[in-house]
DNA sequence: TCTTTACTGTAATGGACATTACATTCAAAT
DNA sequence: ATTTGAATGTAATGTCCATTACAGTAAAGA
């Protein structure tokens, strides 16, 4: 990993799980059904109303939010151990958000009943869910509020960083970015169009921030790029 | 209130201490010290620690967020008898909003440990909370979305219609936004500037949609407000 | 292997606003 | 009542980026 540990990343890595004895986890181990999940499969669409929350095992998942005009956005993205659609559980609105597998994984899931089961057995676990709630939301606000004030190009180098805390590969000085996304993809994550995003790439090229190879990208300047996000 | 209810408003009103005994509630009132707010007063900072939150009765309260680039927005206005703050209860990280008075009122607060001890005696307080800090998710993150992706009439047409909600008073077949904003305030609501939202304002009265009364806006075609914002 | 669809590259045009720069009006403080 | 600062009005200039329009290239399916 690139840069030092956040504080956002090791409160991404806070397991609800945590702390828990072994009955405890072959409980849940029982109530959570696992199963792999294939690129392009859609877990739960927004206006859903299912009643679940969802670990991811590995594989990589986004969540996506489509506005009533037409506009896709990239909310998040999700890789390795990962818990979300949390929502589901708690909350008796439909969905508002999609959640599509970007990269084949395992995931469980767990039904609203059998959580509010465990939750009984687990005091302190309704806690830990609203700190990965509250936590959500802070990440989501501040990266829509980047989105309005902020540039194409110190956005996507933002969008690099972020990347590179869950996808970086060293790669002679620099470090590849181990997640194939599209140039609509990475529109789709910063809010801009595809040949903005293109351009703007293709200019980092030049000046050497970064390079292709393949469909990854590799990050060759990472204090410019750093720089640029600011 | 000129709109059919929305499930907002519904939303918006839901109160995490309804259904409770006589007792509960003294108890409540013990535990929630109360006290007069005036204009202008900083209910908590950004990057303030305080672990409580808070109940307002009376007055208008604005949460805004500084960016590190020194913009300045209001995520949300809330007025009459409202709840926030509450992440102060339930996460450990420091408040990334603040809350300033916008106009005097009532406020009672209620610290972390009284929120807890409250929580033992009332099962499922939490839960209801988990559904305040949902919808408060929801809320922004449409918000935000909308700022991204809509021009500055149309945002502020949107704006209109939410204050509405709570500030209306019929005036000769429309109706008056009772609250006193300034047009930097607009500004802030919508993520724009403070020049540009005197020239939409300006415009939209030419074009007959509103007027001005003093310090008030009185939205006068409200339908085609409302196409605006659409 | 071929064909077709998805993805990428590039350039021109235009539009929505921020920015800058003042002027004017209004409200609050002394 | 006068001064001072805050809020508003208006216009010009410029910039970022969406939009539009193709052309070329890679990947996936038949």
């Amino acid at each position: 990993m690139p840069q030092e540990r956040t504080k956002l990343w090791y409160l991404k890595n806070l397991d609800i799980f945590s702390h828990l004895s072994d009955e405890q986890y072959e409980l849940i181990d029982k109530l959570a059904a696992m199963r792999p999940v294939k690129k392009g499969e859609v877990l739960y669409f927004q206006g859903a109303t299912d009643k679940k929350f969802y670990m991811l095992k590995k594989g990589v998942v986004k969540i996506t939010k489509l506005t009533p005009h037409g506009n896709e956005i990239i909310l998040d993205i999700f890789s390795g151990v990962s818990l979300f659609g949390e929502i589901g559980v708690l909350n008796p609105q439909e969905r508002d958000e999609s959640a599509i597998v970007v990269e084949d994984g395992l995931i469980c899931t767990m039904t609203k009943e059998d959580f509010e089961r465990l939750v009984h057995m687990i005091p302190g676990l309704v806690i830990k869910m609203t700190k990965i709630i509250g936590l959500r939301r802070w990440k989501i606000e501040n990266k829509l509020l980047d989105l309005l004030y902020r540039t194409v190009e110190q956005r996507l180098a933002k969008t690099f960083l972020n990347l590179l805390d869950d996808f970086a590969v060293p790669r002679d000085g620099g470090y590849l970015l181990k997640i194939k996304l599209t140039h609509k993809d990475f529109a789709d994550l910063i809010a801009s169009t595809r040949e903005t995003v293109t351009a703007t790439l293709n200019k980092l090229k030049n000046e050497g921030l970064l390079d292709f190879e393949g469909k990854y990208l590799v990050i060759k300047q990472l204090e410019k790029i750093r720089s640029l996000a600011e």
